[in-house]
DNA sequence: TCCCAGGCTCTCT
DNA sequence: AGAGAGCATGGG
């Protein structure tokens, strides 16, 4: 569920349930097994170094759910989704996933983004990790015509340039406040407060950022008018997360 | 075929 | 401040 919630887009699974992507410059394999979830071709440095914080292993989710459950709709939907994680990625890909998710769907996405690693990434055996902006801040529109982004291929060499110029440092976003923080990455075009929100989310650790799509909308305006609880605004991300998987799943009406 | 997609910018009130 | 059109492309 956590690899196929909508916030990563480089992950596939095989027939055998493996899971196969590329995240943090290296490819992974990894499946569950029972009780237990198994990553394959990685090391113990690997996975204490890099693995365990993408899949933000440090964070009690059993008390956050148990927090928010005496809320029943938040119960429901936390109990179907029991399992998801919010993925600590990386910054500039994820910014650029999100810039590239506007008005547009899951596969295309997908689809666009190995287009562009496969060109622009670093080739390792047989994988390509993720441009970096410096390498993507010295493109034209017409080097990223055959990637087919539509008009997102501006957003992106905006997005590469002020990044790789630092006029948008994205570490120093890691600490910055959570609302100094959107206002920052919204100074690069194509970036309005969702594809913000789900960079501070998926990437730069503000667990309380709420990304507001239409399916989320949606699902607000029929279990949450009034806005969610009190004692679930700091879980905002997973809470989040939680009513975005069970509202695509076609359970609207908890 | 036709609709629409994990929105945003630009323009017009 | 808020509403609405237009946007590139292609998946279903």
């Amino acid at each position: 569920m956590t690899l196929d919630c909508g916030q990563a887009f480089r992950w596939s699974v095989d027939e055998n349930g493996v899971w196969s992507g590329v995240a943090k410059n290296r490819f992974l394999k990894i499946k569950k097994e029972n009780d237990s979830v198994v990553l394959m071709n990685t090391t113990l440095e690997d996975f204490n170094n890099i693995w365990s914080d993408y899949f933000d292993l440090d964070r009690d989710y059993g008390k956050i759910v148990n927090e928010i459950s005496d809320n029943e709709i938040l119960k429901k939907a936390s109990s179907f989704g029991s399992g998801i994680r919010i993925l600590n990625q990386e910054p500039f890909e994820t910014l650029c996933s999100f810039i590239i998710s506007q008005n547009n769907n899951i596969p295309r996405i997908k689809g666009i983004i190995e287009r562009l690693c496969k060109k622009y990434g670093e080739q390792t055996d047989d994988y390509y990790s993720f441009p970096t902006a410096q390498v993507l801040s010295r493109l034209t529109e017409e080097d990223l015509a055959d990637i087919r982004m539509g008009f997102r291929t501006k957003y992106i060499l905006d997005a590469a340039k002020a990044v790789a110029e630092k006029k948008v440092c994205l570490e120093d976003l890691f600490k910055l406040d959570i609302d100094s923080a959107r206002e920052e990455l919204m100074k690069i075009k194509g970036v309005g407060p969702k594809v913000a929100d789900c960079t501070l989310l998926f990437s730069l650790k503000h667990f309380e950022a709420f990304p507001k799509d239409v399916w989320i909308k949606r699902a607000m305006g029929t279990l949450f008018p009034d806005g969610l609880p009190e004692n679930a605004v700091k879980y905002g991300g997973i809470v989040q997360q939680y009513i975005f998987y069970y509202s695509r799943s076609g359970n609207l009406d908890i």
